[in-house]
DNA sequence: AGTTAGAGAGTTTTT
DNA sequence: CTCTCTAACT
């Protein structure tokens, strides 16, 4: 390997291999064909098809009947997808739009698209079939919307709309909405519609178990109040759909005659629902390609059926099952790590992977003993602080966790040691409070019965229409079955309200009123824009002093940018309400934070896996509540988790957590001793604050490991990490350093402490002045107190007096 | 109607 | 511990 990093050449031709392999990619992958892959590729093989694999070639040529690829992680799945498609569409068996190709999310359609644009040039619009599950859906019911109870111009609930309505329902039944709560009835009703199954068809039991016997009842008020709202939610897009295959055979007929060729990716994701969709569909043609992992289905927990992949065979008559095992992306030790991982759990189809990418001065898997999760921190950040000064790019590198709240920590010492980060994952663009608040206004403005979205925004920002006032509208809208707009309409004609509410609430209809004649009148981002600053929207967070508010200014520009691609303020609503992210194309350079299952699907030179406890990594909670599929699920987790890695994958685990304030002793995780020795080294923590040399974890822990032994309590290598345990608990209890350390740097660990931090503090002295207003990306406001050469000591107006390095404040 | 103290919960996430 | 939500205050 000459290029350490970054080196991807994949964009230049996408046609001579899979993923972003990091090396020049070498003529081994066509020599290695087989006598009948090279005589395939003797005849007149088109540019397409050169530099496939012979499996990947047969996946994308076997076009006809049922096909499941199985894909390992990094074997080109993307890849043969595309060029299946394109394959199909070169040889003339289908037009572009009778073809559907079926995603989970936004991303992978966008990416899919992207790729086949590659190919066949502009030809991708004609794809109209390529989408999200949902999407497709959508676009199915606003063509026969009456044949299941809705009007076309139905909308779709997001979940926090969701939520809103259920509480209604259930304060509406009289029940105590604390002991039931409106999101734990939407995860039953997540569950049910994950199933396809409607308020009748749902078990006994489980109708039983919610409110006292009321789940049912429940369940059918909901959806009928979704009915006279004319909406849908994200299962009910795939329910209906469902429903009307199944009542109108011709409309069924016509989407099976259509779709001659049916894709669908991460098969092992798929839940009930969406399986019934495709069996209907496949039913008049056979022509469905299903492309998946079983060992990477990390989704049972939100209704994802593994089962689904696993029955394909039985599912689909005279199924072709084609296994992708030619790993491109990462080194034999990785590789192997992983494959000897994933081998403990049952009930998988089974597939080797292997690679030619065997170097002898490849790293092995490594596996650190920390002291405490801070010291684990501060491990990594030390590590990719030297791998950053070898040249290796923050870009190829990544933190794996399993829980959000192990971010906290990693994101506190980057910020310390100044090292850029990026955190993937949490609440997403469209999720975020100003930006649904926005949209609610934009939903008032374009769709006048949407009740939903009046109730967000009709005292935000805050007007003084608050409880009482609303109660009154309610009980017109319910009265005379009218929308709460026109019904507060109304409202305001009458002496029932006193002079300031009411004046509030005609000044906001007014509003309203105007800004929907101001529709046609004018472009719609630019009406946008005057409906936020109009509202006081805007204002109101230029008004909030906290660390957040510019943000939320920022996301608010950015949604209006994003307007300007559409057509209409309808168009923009119609299509954000099933796609809302954006792409954060960040051109900097820097270290991604994110959990293990959003990590699915990406590569990463290096990658960082902390928190290998038990516990933790098998977390307790899946444990409890599955049992042993739960277990699988884990290490099908922790196997995805090694298999991001390209050239190096280092593992964590610490003695000691804090979890929910206190601090416990853990165990290292059974995963650990499921890892082949061989390509495993135990590693030192590059830093020896704790106290805790490392110790007592030799590479002895990995001798005389049993692959075949399941339980792995009972291998010699769990024992002597129970007494290891035990005996570095020990040591906690008389006054371990690391321990008081711990404990200690806990008051401020997001200050700077000396000698920590000195590498990345410079003498250049700084040219901020005392007294000056700053502001910081996690602090927010504040006033520079004091300065030592580029650290400052900053008075926050909400977090309170911290310890920074200038570069991280700007003036304000 | 807006602010504040106490309770309660605290894996994983897409559409 | 730390965040979020609700109920009771002002």
């Amino acid at each position: 390997m000459t290029d350490p990093d970054g080196y991807d050449d994949s964009f230049d031709d996408p046609f001579q291999h899979v993923g972003t392999r990091s090396e020049p990619a070498p003529a081994p992958v066509r020599q290695q064909g087989g006598i009948a892959a090279r005589a395939m590729a003797a005849r007149r093989a088109p540019d397409y098809l050169t530099g496939l694999n012979p499996e990947q070639r047969l996946a994308v040529e076997t076009t006809e009947g049922p096909v499941l690829v199985l894909a390992g992680a990094g074997t080109g799945k993307t890849r043969v997808l595309t060029t299946r498609i394109a394959h199909i569409l070169a040889t003339g068996l289908a037009r572009p739009s009778e073809i559907l190709a079926v995603t989970f999310t936004n991303k992978a359609a966008r990416e899919m698209k992207e790729r086949i644009a590659g190919f066949v040039g502009g030809n991708v619009e004609g794809m109209a079939w390529l989408g999200t599950f949902h999407s497709i859906c959508v676009k199915i019911l606003r063509k026969h919307a009456e044949l299941v109870g809705l009007k076309s111009s139905f909308s779709i609930l997001d979940t926090d709309d969701q939520i809103r309505l259920i509480k209604q329902i259930i304060q509406a039944e009289g029940l105590d909405d604390k002991r039931w709560t409106a999101k734990a009835f939407a995860g039953i009703l997540d569950g049910w519609k994950n199933r396809a199954l409607g308020p009748k068809d749902i078990p006994e039991g489980e109708a039983r178990a919610f409110a006292n016997g009321k789940g049912r009842k429940l369940y059918q008020e909901y959806q009928e109040r979704l009915s006279i709202l004319n909406a849908a939610d994200f299962g009910d897009l795939l329910l209906h759909v469902i429903t009307l295959f199944k009542t109108q055979p011709d409309v069924l007929k016509e989407y099976q005659r259509r779709f001659r060729y049916m894709l669908v990716d991460e098969y092992q994701d798929t839940n009930i629902a969406q399986y019934l969709w495709l069996r209907l569909l496949a039913q008049g043609n056979p022509n469905v390609c299903c492309v998946g992992d079983d060992d990477q289905s990390i989704y049972g927990w939100r209704g994802a059926e593994v089962d689904n992949i696993l029955r394909f065979e039985h599912d689909f008559k005279g199924a072709v099952v084609i296994r992708l095992e030619r790993n491109y992306r990462s080194t034999s030790h990785i590789l192997a790590a992983a494959s000897h991982l994933i081998a403990f759990n049952e009930g998988r189809l089974g597939k080797t992977l292997f690679t030619d990418f065997e170097e002898p001065d490849h790293d092995l898997v490594s596996v650190t003993s920390v002291w405490d999760s801070e010291e684990e921190a501060r491990t990594i950040g030390d590590e990719i602080e030297s791998l950053q000064s070898r040249g290796h790019s923050l870009n190829q590198m990544a933190v794996l966790v399993r829980a959000s709240f192990q971010m906290r920590e990693f994101e506190d010492r980057f910020v310390t040691l100044g090292l850029n980060y990026r955190v993937i994952g949490g609440p997403r663009f469209y999720e975020r409070m100003e930006i649904r608040d926005a949209m609610a206004y934009f939903r008032c403005v374009a769709q006048p019965a949407d009740d939903l979205a009046f109730e967000r925004i009709v005292n935000t920002p805050k007007r003084g229409l608050g409880d009482a006032t609303l109660k009154l509208v309610h009980g017109v809208a319910r009265a005379e079955r009218i929308p709460l707009m026109q019904a507060a309409s109304q409202l305001i004609d009458t002496e029932e309200l006193k002079p300031k509410p009411r004046n509030a609430l005609k000044t906001a209809l007014d509003n309203f009123e105007r800004w929907r004649r101001q529709l046609d009148q004018m472009k719609h981002t630019e009406l946008a824009e005057i409906i936020l600053d109009e509202s006081g929207y805007t204002e109101m967070w230029r008004q909030d002093r906290s660390a957040e508010a510019p943000g939320r200014l920022d996301n608010l520009k950015e949604l209006i940018r994003s307007m300007d691609e559409f057509e209409s303020l309808a168009g923009f609503l119609e299509h954000i309400s099933l796609v809302m992210d954006r792409d954060s194309a960040d051109a900097t350079d820097a270290v991604s934070i994110m959990t293990l299952h959003s990590a699915k699907g990406l590569e990463f030179d290096t990658v960082f896996l902390p928190g290998w406890e038990e516990g933790l990594f098998p977390h307790q909670r899946a444990l409890d509540e599955s049992g042993r599929a739960g277990l699988e699920e884990e290490r099908r987790l922790a196997y995805v988790g090694i298999t991001r890695a390209k050239k190096r994958a280092k593992l964590y685990f610490a003695s000691n957590r804090r979890i929910h304030g206190l601090w416990q002793s853990t165990v290292p995780s059974r995963f650990l001793d499921e890892l082949p020795p061989d390509h495993v080294e135990i590693a030192e923590a590059s830093s020896n604050y704790g106290g805790y040399g490392g110790g007592g974890y030799g590479p002895s822990r990995f001798d005389s490991h049993d692959p075949f032994d399941k339980g792995s309590y009972s291998t010699p290598g769990w024992q002597r990490a129970q007494r290891a345990r035990q005996s570095s608990s020990g040591f906690s209890d008389g006054g371990g350093r690391g321990y008081q350390s711990a404990r200690q740097k806990r008051q401020g660990p997001l200050t700077i402490e000396g000698e920590l931090v000195a590498k990345s503090v410079s003498d250049t002295p700084s040219d901020f002045s005392v007294g000056e207003r700053v502001f910081h990306i996690k602090f927010g406001y504040g006033a520079i107190k004091s300065i030592e050469g580029n650290k400052l000591t900053i008075d926050f107006e909400k977090a309170g007096v911290k310890k920074v390095i200038d570069s991280f404040v700007e003036r304000h």
